[in-house]
DNA sequence: ATATTTTTTGACTATATGGTCAAGTATTGT
DNA sequence: ACAATACTTGACCATATAGTCAAAAAATAT
């Protein structure tokens, strides 16, 4: 895929007065309104995807969301499962690259402990993302299974190796790594997905930094100790 | 509501000749074909919404699944809605149930382990109401709202008080308890929301029995190290 | 036996929605 | 300036589906 620019990128915020200007270069202008469009489809499909289910989410729904005309949408995504694969393999993106926070060359404690904040800031800063996540495997991963198969799989098993060789060396305690792992994502998770129960829960007022903060800390201290790590 | 006999027994299982054998008493056998037909109604409600979402599952279906026409499952549930509620309901219940089983008489080990164990139970027995239970509280608990503001957060603020005093007796390590109960509820309920993912990582194979097991004391072993307490 | 109530079921309807299209507007290339 | 390309959008259509209904069958009561 070629790109010409950064998605971020957001030109269009300034109020052009015409003509007084001087044009932007033509392969800016061009990719932009459609990367720009697109990034704005593809938001508010996460969106609505997270809040009502696939089919739930009509594109009328998404298209309003986003701010433009139904047909406008289906300009630029064929079909409503397009732009639903589209948004899944986003999530999945964003999901490897912060698993890369597991990095093995740090001891056990480091690189649990980072795992772990990253995840939980990813809760906190993609919490539809999470959702579209969950429904997705919940409802037998129709879109993303071949990804689980392929790179989810061979992540975890490397992550596992490390761990388990870390076991060996005494530098943690025995523990079956699946089982960590499947810990460790659930627990991050529910943060995102279930963040509307713990709102309910939090006397409805969603968390403030210093709750994020704690339960970051309470999350780490829970999972390091459990597998004989001493937490700072 | 009047029940004359409990739902789990189902007389139609036998096949009966005609003219044969006594009729059952009259009262029996009225109020049983509507429970009988609801039940399995509610049954096939659950596995389609779990599977296909509220709005992706469609009475057709339903219908299909518990081997009965559409009508007939209109005649029994005016509306899809009631039809969903009845299923929050009955989970909700199922769980409320379970979570007794977090018996503050006991210490703080026998009490965390023995919940950890329903749980893990619940999430292989019912797996379809955990994924209902899920998306329900994903799309914002449009359904069970009251309920988490009532008899969920009553439970979790009695639980939270047991577990303060129990760190305060030092008894267990220092913990924000709803940290604790949030890790709990978020790993026992991964094992059945992300089932799919989870086989999927197992090899395509559905966990064994002993499998189950060895989650289950790996899930135990990680809490109770992690809030100090020694498993066994 | 007969009346009454409950259950069953195919056929039907109104509505919502994914997707199309063609005509128009804006942008870009030469 | 002009042609070509890209984008916009209201109107439209085919289909799927929640829910209805009436007529018949079965079960139950008297």
């Amino acid at each position: 895929m070629v790109k010409y620019c950064s998605d971020l990128t957001n030109r269009s915020s300034f109020i052009w007065k015409k003509h007084t200007l001087p044009p932007e270069p033509i392969a800016f202008r061009k990719i932009s309104k459609r990367s720009q469009n697109q990034t704005v489809i593809l938001k508010a499909a996460e969106k609505v995807f997270a809040e009502a289910g696939f089919a739930g989410a009509t594109t009328q729904l998404i298209a309003d969301v986003a701010g433009l005309p139904k047909a406008n949408v289906h300009y630029y995504f064929k079909t409503k499962e397009e732009l639903y694969r589209r948004v899944v393999y986003n999530i999945f993106d964003t999901w490897m690259e912060a698993a890369s926070a597991f990095d093995t060359a740090l001891g056990p404690k480091e690189a649990l402990s980072r795992y772990i904040d990253t995840k939980m800031e990813l809760a906190r800063s993609h919490p539809y993302g999470s959702k579209v996540w969950a429904a997705e495997i919940m409802h037998g991963a129709p879109i993303i299974q071949d990804y689980l198969e392929g790179q989810l799989l061979d992540w975890s098993k490397d992550r596992g190796q490390h761990i388990e060789r870390w076991i060996k060396n005494g530098e943690m305690d025995p523990i079956d790594p699946a089982h960590l792992l499947y810990l460790i994502w659930s627990t991050t998770q529910h943060y995102a997905d279930f963040g509307h129960q713990i709102e309910t829960l939090n006397g409805g007022q969603p968390y403030s930094d210093a709750q994020w903060k704690a339960a970051k800390r309470s999350v780490k201290t829970i999972i390091l100790k459990g597998v004989g790590l001493t937490p700072d």
